[in-house]
DNA sequence: AGCATGTGCTTGGTATACTTAGCGCACACA
DNA sequence: TGTGTGCGCTAAGTATACCAAGCACATGCT
């Protein structure tokens, strides 16, 4: 329920908890585990990543930290960096990453940005 | 679990307090003006300058960009962001900027990431 | 002298970030 | 057919970030 805005979740923080749970379960963490690492209680990490509370900066690099994420990319994905400094966190920023990787051929580096393509789609 | 840190003010937050009131009298603005600019009370501007809170990311980027530095300085005074390798982070950059992109699905992401480290070797 | 306006700080209250206890549901295993 | 353990979520309380009103001390003006 309480789909609505509650006036302390709306847009970026919203977005902000996606970003988290999506991260969470890439690392195929249950909330129990996750908030263990992260030192915060599970219900509260439930809240955040529903988008009802704004987490604290501390909470925020605690979860970054426990994700394997930098803080940097936490704090930009909640708007609270002024997007100048992370020009190159997005989408050209994967196929950046993979073309300066040493440890690809040529080839590898070819076939993983073919599927990231594929992936993101002709947009 | 470092536990002399849990009060409110200590450490770097003290010094984070001593930054903002140099750059705050480095710009010759007062209290309130301060406090006007960045749409914050002037007292507590008086206590966080005095080390006795610890203001939200949104409070210290706030007073970051009236005191015309930028929100990045203003964390890594405070304390949220670790130096160590917040850029250039060359060989875990690609499964980092995978795991950031917000194009992706988990499900693309997990079969991305599983690609590449197959392709680099597992480690 | 007195009043006006500036400074930073204290007091007391409200909003909200965060926690501990517990619910309901799914899937195991006996 | 229970009974135990995992999951995410709800409810109610505590801690604290933050605000509005006002104090005590300066300086300036008349």
């Amino acid at each position: 329920m309480t789909d609505d805005d509650k006036t302390a979740a709306s847009g970026a923080w919203r977005s902000l908890g996606d970003f988290i749970r999506g991260q969470r379960e890439l690392a195929n963490l249950s909330m129990r585990q996750l908030a263990e690492i992260a030192k915060i209680s599970n219900p509260y990490l439930s809240q955040v990543e529903r988008g009802l509370y704004k987490p604290s900066a501390e909470v925020l690099k605690s979860i970054a930290n426990a994700l394997q994420i930098s803080a940097e990319t936490m704090y930009s994905q909640a708007g609270l960096l002024d997007n100048t400094t992370t020009r190159e966190n997005s989408h050209h920023g994967v196929e950046h990453a993979i073309k300066v990787d040493p440890r690809l051929s040529v080839d590898q580096k070819e076939a993983l940005i073919r599927i990231y393509r594929s992936f993101v789609g002709g947009g």
